[in-house]
DNA sequence: ACCTATTTGTCCGTATGTATG
DNA sequence: CCATACATACGGACAAATAGG
């Protein structure tokens, strides 16, 4: 994986760096459970700020594509499906959300309010 | 709309103020077009960090709640609806997805992909 | 058309906390 | 207990869009 950025681009540094780490994984050119880089490293070998990579590692979060564990890193995310009646229940839950015009960030924070 | 964090809570600041924020929204106390103090007058009045603000609006901005432009500030989103249907189907799934041994995060990432 | 104040957006830096291994 | 590595919060600086005079 050969990472890029521009400061010159219009683009903020994060969400270049999001777009390039996406497409990486997308490509399969990171495979699923492969580690990415440190923010430390990942931030001086592209000489940008840590924060700015984290930044973008918690957008790859959000986006399901990434998991972040403190201690462990960034680990691309394994995805499997036994789960067929969640899975109908949460298309039902999706739609009326949907219907009510909410993102999918505040029916996410929404659910994490009602787990506890 | 009277807004407080407690520092010593277990949950972060901005989620704090992103929850506080939300639910004056939902309950209606703060109206559609309705605008939200400045980031820093409401950092300085909460005694917390310009960037602790900034980071719960653009939260409540991805969920749809407000919009924000530099310049002009935090608007209420436009929003007429009854979320009680929504939370009853929450409520469901979240016990569903215990009941499955799932965390909060999986759940979020399936709810990801299943909205497209 | 110009200038200025306002306000969010991004980035950098530093410090401390907290879960993981 | 200790090192690792993300998470949060603080601070400062400058850029960019908006609004108003």
């Amino acid at each position: 994986m050969l990472l890029t950025v521009d400061p010159a681009a219009p683009q903020p540094l994060f969400e270049q760096l999001v777009a390039s780490i996406r497409n990486a994984i997308l490509s399969g050119s990171v495979v699923s459970g492969e580690r990415l880089p440190t923010a430390r490293d990942l931030a001086q070998s592209l000489d940008i700020n840590l924060h700015t990579v984290l930044r973008a590692y918690q957008v790859l979060r959000d986006e399901g594509f990434i998991e972040l564990r403190r201690g462990r890193g960034a680990v691309v995310t394994e995805r499997t499906r036994d789960y067929e009646q969640l899975m109908a229940d949460i298309g039902r839950l999706v739609s009326e959300a949907k219907r009510l015009d909410l993102t999918p960030s505040a029916l996410s924070d929404l659910i994490r309010e009602a787990w506890t």
